[in-house]
DNA sequence: TTTTTTTCTTAACCAAGATTAAGTTTTTTG
DNA sequence: CAAAAAACTTAATCTTGGTTAAGAAAAAAA
């Protein structure tokens, strides 16, 4: 009886995939099963359906996001109602909008699905007693935080520096499997150009060969 | 004679200015006077001056660099030798290729001096053992580097969701400091447009009055 | 201070990319 | 499967911002 309700917990448990978290955190730091199950003990699991939204713009991030299936985005909307991507999350990837997760303060960006997709979700309040209790994690933070950042330096400079073109080629090259299954419309937000321009530069770079 | 020594040691110090980046890591974390210490040994010292260079494109970055007084920049240079400015950094503020600090390749970024400027390097082989020795710093970088990325997740989205003049506005309310002390063309190269054009908008902005 | 270098301005012309609009294809949903 | 919605394409026109060039102003260096 014991057996089959532990069984039914392991099963409970990979259905949660909280192991993808566990690798990924093991990938940097080196951690006991005990932390292991006491970091399981805060981490909640929940199911986003395509289109459906986890964020909008004014809302305060109170958690930090880790996508196991499926993949996020955020963007924040202009004032003509136009779409800037920021982000995508596939799975292994964490996603936030930093500033209103560090100040607690209302956000700019909106997150929704590009597609059926779980998440493993870490309260803010939780990760400052995780930080406390296993101070190596604050190490797995630090080295994520800083892959992101140095990202992100390239990006800018490629955003400054490139034309469509080479910033269109560069996600390709950079997001294979992406560019396959996002519609061009929301590479264009991400590279920073209208989908009119975008499928006017595919036309002619195709009518070219 | 031992207080005379003190005393010049305590002036040499002060002169170094370790003093802002022991104050830095003290608005995020408590650290003893025996650690401070520790740090204080691992640290080095240089002046700058105005228009050198301190890392240069190709260069691998073996040492996190804060600036004590003075200011640097980090900037790209396109295949049309087109300078693009990824950070200013005056006294105070952090500056990197952080992709090059990370996993010790070459650099894409120049870094050269606004002004003459002092800073302070840490080699990245001796952090290690700082995070080895005071795991508390761990959580000082950590913190710094998800305020870095909170920076950049927003001047991404301006630069992908703002014209020309509003990213000028921006520039101007976050920096006032830097915006009187720069050379207009160089907040061109920083917000994305070329002098000439920051000119012709700054000349209407002017007329419009 | 005077010479040299750098920066700033203006203006004419040019190009990358945006806008608008209409028609087509693909995907989603009922 | 049919209808509706979303995505993609094409083309004409417009705008933001780039290019080139030349002179003026300011700053740095000698």
């Amino acid at each position: 009886m014991l057996n089959f309700v532990l069984l039914n917990l392991k099963l409970y448990l990979s259905e949660m995939n909280y192991g993808l978290l566990l690798q990924s955190i093991a990938k940097h730091i080196t951690i006991t099963e005990a932390e292991e199950q006491y970091i399981v003990s805060l981490l909640s699991y929940k199911k986003i359906k395509r289109k459906q939204f986890l964020f909008r713009e004014g809302d305060v991030h109170k958690h930090a996001v880790f996508v196991t299936s499926g993949c996020l985005r955020s963007y924040s909307i202009d004032k003509n109602g136009f779409e800037h991507i920021l982000q995508f999350a596939p799975s292994g990837w964490w996603i936030g909008d930093m500033q209103s997760m560090i100040k607690q303060e209302p956000g700019m960006l909106y997150i929704d699905a590009v597609d059926d997709t779980e998440i493993i979700l870490v309260q803010k309040t939780d990760l400052q007693d995780i930080y406390a209790t296993i101070p190596k994690l604050e190490r797995f933070f630090r080295i994520l935080a800083e892959n992101a950042l140095a990202t992100y330096q390239h990006r800018l400079i490629d955003n400054l520096s490139l034309p469509a073109i080479e910033r269109y080629q560069n996600f390709c090259r950079q997001y294979p499997s992406l560019t396959e299954i996002l519609p061009q419309k929301q590479v264009a937000a991400y590279i920073g150009v209208t989908p009119e321009f975008l499928s006017k530069m595919l036309g002619k770079a195709a009518a070219k060969k």
